[in-house]
DNA sequence: AAAAACAAACTGAAGTTTCAGTCACGTTAG
DNA sequence: CTAACGTGACTGAAACTTCAGTTTGTTTTT
């Protein structure tokens, strides 16, 4: 098994999709990782500490599991690999659903938190970096500028879908259909 | 001056927006609208009906405050009612940053307390059915279904890019002008 | 028309619970 | 040996909620 830090993050992340930022008891959390609340403050400053390191936990793992399954699968064209890339964040699987609720928490708490603030954007930034440059691949004629706005676009539907999936809104099979269109639209336009 | 219950609900919306939910006092809330404590308990049944009665509140001023913009403003292009209604989101205003902000805690919060959901939903889909119309309105020869997606994603994509706006990842010129491009693109798809 | 009864709105302090953070004291690996 | 790792009971402040009682306004009685 992982190291203890390790584990009280996975157990973190895994609470804030479960209860979220607001609802995430350093007690709980303690609970959760099979630790003693006194490691938490060992490893991790404060509660806010926690989430900074949670934030940064995400988006690695996040980083990771597109990057792989990417990988994995066979070599396809890059339009497929665009499409299969953003509908990866609408799965019902465990780790999906527990990225994006607490990638949604996270979001809502940077609001109020200027600490999360600066790794949020970087992590934003290097998400529409890579939807910008699966645009690219599609569309090499198009310059980077319009691809970059059409990837801001696209992210950001991403996160207003899943806040609406995740919020009991709509099902995950709408949130991909309403996303596949999204893609369909936005190439479309840079086509012309 | 308003009775002492949407004084205490305005002052609500208020403190939600610069503290966040999580960060709602009832206490603070009582002296932020110059009332009891007690007064507060009198009114909601406890915390979590405060902010049941102010989702319910805001999302009524949204409605009000959208609807009157509109119809003060002169008879104009059905096209630019619909984008004008969309950019209405993102205005550097205190009320508009307030309801918005507001409006994406109560949404990240119905993602772990039940008894919020089915307002948000009640009013997003109020919300959705405007915008379609609106679509309608300048495309009446698309059916209603398309239309409807059309307004599903300009809604996600105005509360995407109104969290990357409220988190400071982006200005409001460059969430107005990327929803502006996604009216655009949307409808050049309805078109064909 | 004055008095009495009643109800709704409202107060503020006290009771209770919750929670982030600390500390004195083990345990283990190098 | 010792430094890093780890424990869990404890603390104090802060927060939610309750409640006994006051004020204000309306209706009924005499």
């Amino acid at each position: 098994m992982a190291d203890r830090r390790t584990v009280i993050l996975e157990a973190a992340a895994r609470l804030i999709a479960r209860r979220g930022v607001r609802g995430l008891r350093v007690e709980e959390l303690a609970a959760e990782a099979a630790v003693s609340t006194g490691l938490i403050y060992y490893h991790f400053k404060d509660r806010s500490g926690i989430l900074r390191a949670t934030l940064e936990f995400i988006s690695d793992r996040a980083g990771r599991y597109t990057a792989d399954q990417v990988a994995e699968a066979a070599p396809a064209e890059p339009r497929s690999v665009l499409e299969e890339t953003l509908l990866l964040e609408f799965q019902e699987t465990e780790m999906v659903r527990e990225n994006s609720t607490a990638w949604g928490e996270l979001r809502a708490s940077a609001m109020f938190d200027d600490t999360l603030r600066a790794g949020l954007e970087d992590a934003t930034r290097v998400w529409n970096g890579e939807i910008a440059e699966l645009i690219a691949a599609v569309l090499p004629a198009v310059p980077g500028d319009p691809a970059y706005a059409s990837a801001q676009r696209l992210t950001a539907l991403v996160e207003g879908l899943s806040g609406r999936w995740l919020s009991g809104g709509i099902t995950v099979e709408a949130a991909r259909d309403l996303m596949l269109d999204a893609v369909d639209v936005e190439l479309a336009r840079l086509a012309r």
